[in-house]
DNA sequence: TTCTATGCAAATTATTTGCAGCACT
DNA sequence: AGTGCTGCAAATAATTTGCATAGAA
């Protein structure tokens, strides 16, 4: 059954829609709202936190609790639907999940998060591991850049 | 992999006396308790939170708040005498200072944690901050493996 | 003695959980 | 009516800060 209140998403959301139904999870307001929000963030390539999300609701006037959006975000996260990330160390932060594996970059300066993904530090570092007699099974990537060029920022 | 000296790690701390000396901060015996601590975990390649330090502490019977080791650790931080990791994203982890630059290895079963450095992959975030229009300032990377033979745990 | 260091308790911050009420089938 | 969803408030966990006292130079 298809929400006519949702027209106005976009095609991943209803792809969402259809990751979550297929989790067991309802399609409901918060978490449609909350979505979209990470749509959003997603398209300017933003990594949010729970309290940018909740930020970004109450100016769209959609309140959410919190409490409701830390939830959805676990949620989320075990459906696949979201990867969460700990670039600051306090906090988390989150963005759609990729349908490719990729790795941040983040300017010191600006806090600008960019992504890339290079095939060669992949397979070095599964030699690495299978060299210290591992095998890779994950990896976490950060690079802490500043604009090259004296830049004010 | 079992190291020599393991009773008298005087030496060592020595060193972190000066250092602290450089820094301004006075040798007292929390401080040195705390470096004795980190030494040891040195030796086994350890990383300890600051909770872990207390426990060890406790051990010895060398009470030292825990606020104290906060402080310590943050001040040893800011002297460059300690490195601060977030592996796991909830609590902080810290070794003594090395040397030289490393990147970690994390076991997912054994929760061990092994250092590496790799030139190559180093040169390549290089490549990839520049081509981005980036200096490379900093990185972080951690690899999550596990033990090669059929995992048999 | 002077200034820094310590530690207990209270404060913070990020996140989770208890629980009563609401929503949708 | 039943089961899942929400959100407020309280609970946690990690870490920091206020403040009076103890300690190093």
């Amino acid at each position: 059954m298809v929400d006519p209140h949702h027209s106005e998403l976009s095609e991943s959301v209803l792809h969402g829609d259809q990751s979550l139904q297929k989790a067991g999870l309802k399609l409901t307001r918060p978490r449609r709202d909350i979505l979209r929000v990470l749509e959003e963030a997603a398209n300017t390539g933003q990594h949010l936190s729970a309290d940018d999300i909740l930020q970004q609701l109450e100016i769209a006037d959609r309140q959410v609790g919190l409490t409701t959006i830390y939830r959805v975000l676990n949620q989320f996260e075990h459906v696949g639907l979201v990867d969460r990330h700990n670039f600051e160390g306090e906090h988390a932060v989150f963005e759609l999940a990729h349908r490719s594996h990729h790795d941040h970059m983040v300017c010191v300066e600006s806090g600008r998060i960019e992504e890339f993904c290079n095939s060669d530090i992949e397979r070095l570092q599964s030699e690495i591991a299978e060299a210290a007699g591992y095998d890779l099974v994950g990896h976490r990537l950060v690079l802490f850049v500043r604009p090259q060029k004296g830049g004010t920022d």
